[in-house]
DNA sequence: ACACTCCCTCTACGCCTGTAGTAGTTGGTA
DNA sequence: TACCAACTACTACAGGCGTAGAGGGAGTGT
């Protein structure tokens, strides 16, 4: 694997165990098990680390948005795709996500940031506006964007948030119903 | 003003203009027009600055709830009043908003954070679910999580993911009603 | 007037950070 | 083999950080 991508990967972990603060240049060589100076010498600046990261998690998730996810033709099954995605969020994605807030936060002050990571925003609300188009639900577009946003606050809650320790996964697909038939109806 | 709360006030300005990583004592100092080495005097360390930010933020917050908020007694009564709350989180209460995001995920990794935090969102929550129970809905504890998860998460699309720039005042109406019809079913 | 106490400001210190630059190493080319 | 270019590892340095403690000044009781 290319080093950069290395660095970019150790760079996600440590931006999820040690927050943006804990994000630098060192503690990027250590998890990466790379010599000291590596870091430094592929992404020369902090900002370029931080961009890095943006850029790692867009294409790893554009990747797994390509590789076959299963067509969605009922509001049942919505649901159940849904549950999936969130309790894999909630599980092994963890780092991931905790990485994702991160960085948006982060770019609110710094808008190269931005871009790259609205643009993949962008991508995966449209595939889920699709979905719901398909489903025959009535503005498709609005609607793909707030049912992405509630998921997403609902992972919050669990990682980052009031609603820790994580509900069993009945509990979840109970919320998530509600969730998207909000959105369906 | 207690100094104590001037500074904790600063901090939390800082924590929302400069993010974690900006957080610093001198920081705070400059931001409130204090003496350098004034917060390092009231909050010796960093943890003890960053659980000042979160009692202010719970005092704050409590202190509001208290004040007045007008009786819900029907679905749109509800959704009028989260309009109102969310309008004002991506508006004027946005530095405080994302002060909170700032902290819920430092206490990601400070269990000192946690306990405070998360007191101060069950209280929230608590008068959610009144609220719900008064209009009749079945399961009023966890709709209510649920609801204020994803009124959290709407609030962040808005401020720091891919839903900016904000939407006029009518989309967020539109937005809400969904949400709150899943819940209120 | 004096001493004492408390509250605050300022300074000092060692540590860590971002970043640039130097030195070394590898692999290809003639 | 001798040379060169590109890549990588390491070092250096100025600046900022958290934290502790010394200094000073206002107020109070005697």
């Amino acid at each position: 694997m290319d080093r950069r991508d290395v660095l970019a990967d150790a760079a996600i972990a440590v931006l999820a165990e040690a927050g943006s603060r804990g994000l630098t240049h060192r503690a990027v060589d250590a998890a990466a098990g790379l010599a000291e100076g590596t870091s430094s010498y592929y992404f020369r600046t902090r900002s370029a680390l931080l961009q890095a990261c943006v850029e790692r998690m867009a294409a790893r998730t554009l990747e797994e948005m390509a590789s076959g996810t299963p067509a969605v033709t009922s509001v049942d099954a919505l649901v159940e795709a849904c549950v999936a995605i969130v309790g894999r969020w909630v599980t092994k994605d963890q780092e991931r996500l905790l990485a994702r807030w991160e960085l948006a936060l982060e770019s609110t002050r710094r808008p190269e940031l931005e871009t790259a990571l609205r643009a993949t925003g962008a991508r995966i609300r449209e595939r889920v506006a699709d979905t719901l188009a398909g489903l025959g639900v009535a503005k498709p577009r609005q609607r793909a964007d707030d049912l992405v946003a509630c998921l997403d606050g609902l992972a919050f809650d669990q990682l980052a948030g009031a609603g820790r320790p994580p509900r069993d996964d009945a509990g979840l697909r109970a919320s998530i119903t509600d969730v998207v038939r909000g959105f369906t109806a």
